[in-house]
DNA sequence: GTCTATAGGCAGATAGAC
DNA sequence: GTCTATCTGCCTATAGAC
């Protein structure tokens, strides 16, 4: 349940090979994931795909409306992975692991969270994008919260904290392991950084307890 | 000890009013932790400091040269900052307390971390630029590293991993804490992510082992 | 849907007067 | 050191033919 798409997404009715709709986004994405908001221009874009840069603004108007669609299209590829996260993984614990797993394999193609990169340039953001972004934390937030909320009342997980406070902690953790690891192009880095967070944030509760 | 300067820093020798080097330097800093390096332009300072942008440019020959002194001079401050928690606080723990009240203090001022800023935009940097923010998390994570070692010498501290691991998880925490609060503009976000980050990367030692 | 052509603006940067 | 003036190139965006 990967969540980067390159030259491979949304085939057309046929099973043919994607539109051109989706082919744009799957540039821009990787674009935007590893230069930042400001960092890629249509140009970029039109001259990968070979077409002009006219052709891209029939499809997406302004470089806002893009942005909105790509930060669209990534969460609700995030939501689907969170989904069956759900359905896979029973055990809490195992469910952080596999969410820490989607953020390792978006590092793994050398990119930053497409909206960890956006909330860097927040501020020079169109207001759409802004509204956006934000979404896109809650989500994960709320998920997160739900997942630890469960361990806890299932006495399989110990928090010191709120589940809400944790889980912020959470995202905010794995995105700033992304954050520097990816200067390093050190994956490892964001691993060892992950696995830490997950075994101290949330311990695990012993299965006898001795006090 | 504050690392952010607005139009207060380098004065000249006789006290006055600061420099022009250095209220380019101030100007510039501010907007590249709030719009990311390729968020800003020399129009912007000019206007900003009501010269043109041709004396920017006798300042600063190209962008990348602007970029590479701001970095230098943010990594200056920083330095001097981890030397007067040195001298400052004996106790590992209260070292660990004020280096995050320095990326606090950052925030404060709704800005993000220079380098964390310019490692999302990592890969458009120009090189020397990408070197010495790299140089610049190096530092950090020798200090850390120095300060935890004391910390687990002393018995003060416990630590699951190696203090190296430690040590780069503090600084990533600490960048996403950063990266996230901003959107939200809620320092508070960054407060509880990072004394949840302090409390149980670096659990302090019971006093009394009941083990 | 995709193209050519072009508009209008802003980017980083330089020459040369003062 | 700071200015005016200018260059060249890239940016987002649009008009209109096919």
């Amino acid at each position: 349940m990967a969540v980067n798409r390159n030259q491979t997404s949304a085939k057309g009715a046929d099973g043919g090979r994607p539109d051109t709709n989706s082919r744009i986004l799957d540039v821009a994405e990787r674009l935007v994931q590893s230069r930042g908001f400001n960092g890629f221009s249509y140009a970029d874009v039109a001259t990968e795909l070979n077409i002009t840069k006219a052709s891209l603004h029939y499809h997406f108007p302004g470089k806002a409306d893009l942005g909105r669609a790509l930060i669209e299209r990534y969460e609700s590829r995030f939501t689907e992975a969170l989904d069956a996260i759900d359905q896979q993984e029973p055990d809490p614990l195992a469910k952080l692991e596999a969410y820490a797993k989607i953020y390792a394999d978006v590092l793994s193609e050398r990119r930053m969270c497409l909206c960890g990169m956006l909330a860097a340039g927040y501020d020079t953001l169109p207001s759409p994008m802004q509204q956006a972004v934000i979404n896109f934390f809650d989500v994960n937030e709320a998920w997160l919260t739900g997942v630890l909320e469960s361990g806890v009342a299932e006495g399989k997980l110990v928090l010191s904290g709120s589940t809400r406070d944790a889980a912020q902690a959470i995202v905010s953790g794995l995105e700033g392991a992304m954050l520097i690891a990816r200067p390093y192009d050190d994956i490892k880095r964001f691993d060892t950084a992950a696995s830490r967070l997950l075994a101290s944030l949330v311990r695990a509760a012993p299965a006898v307890s001795n006090r």
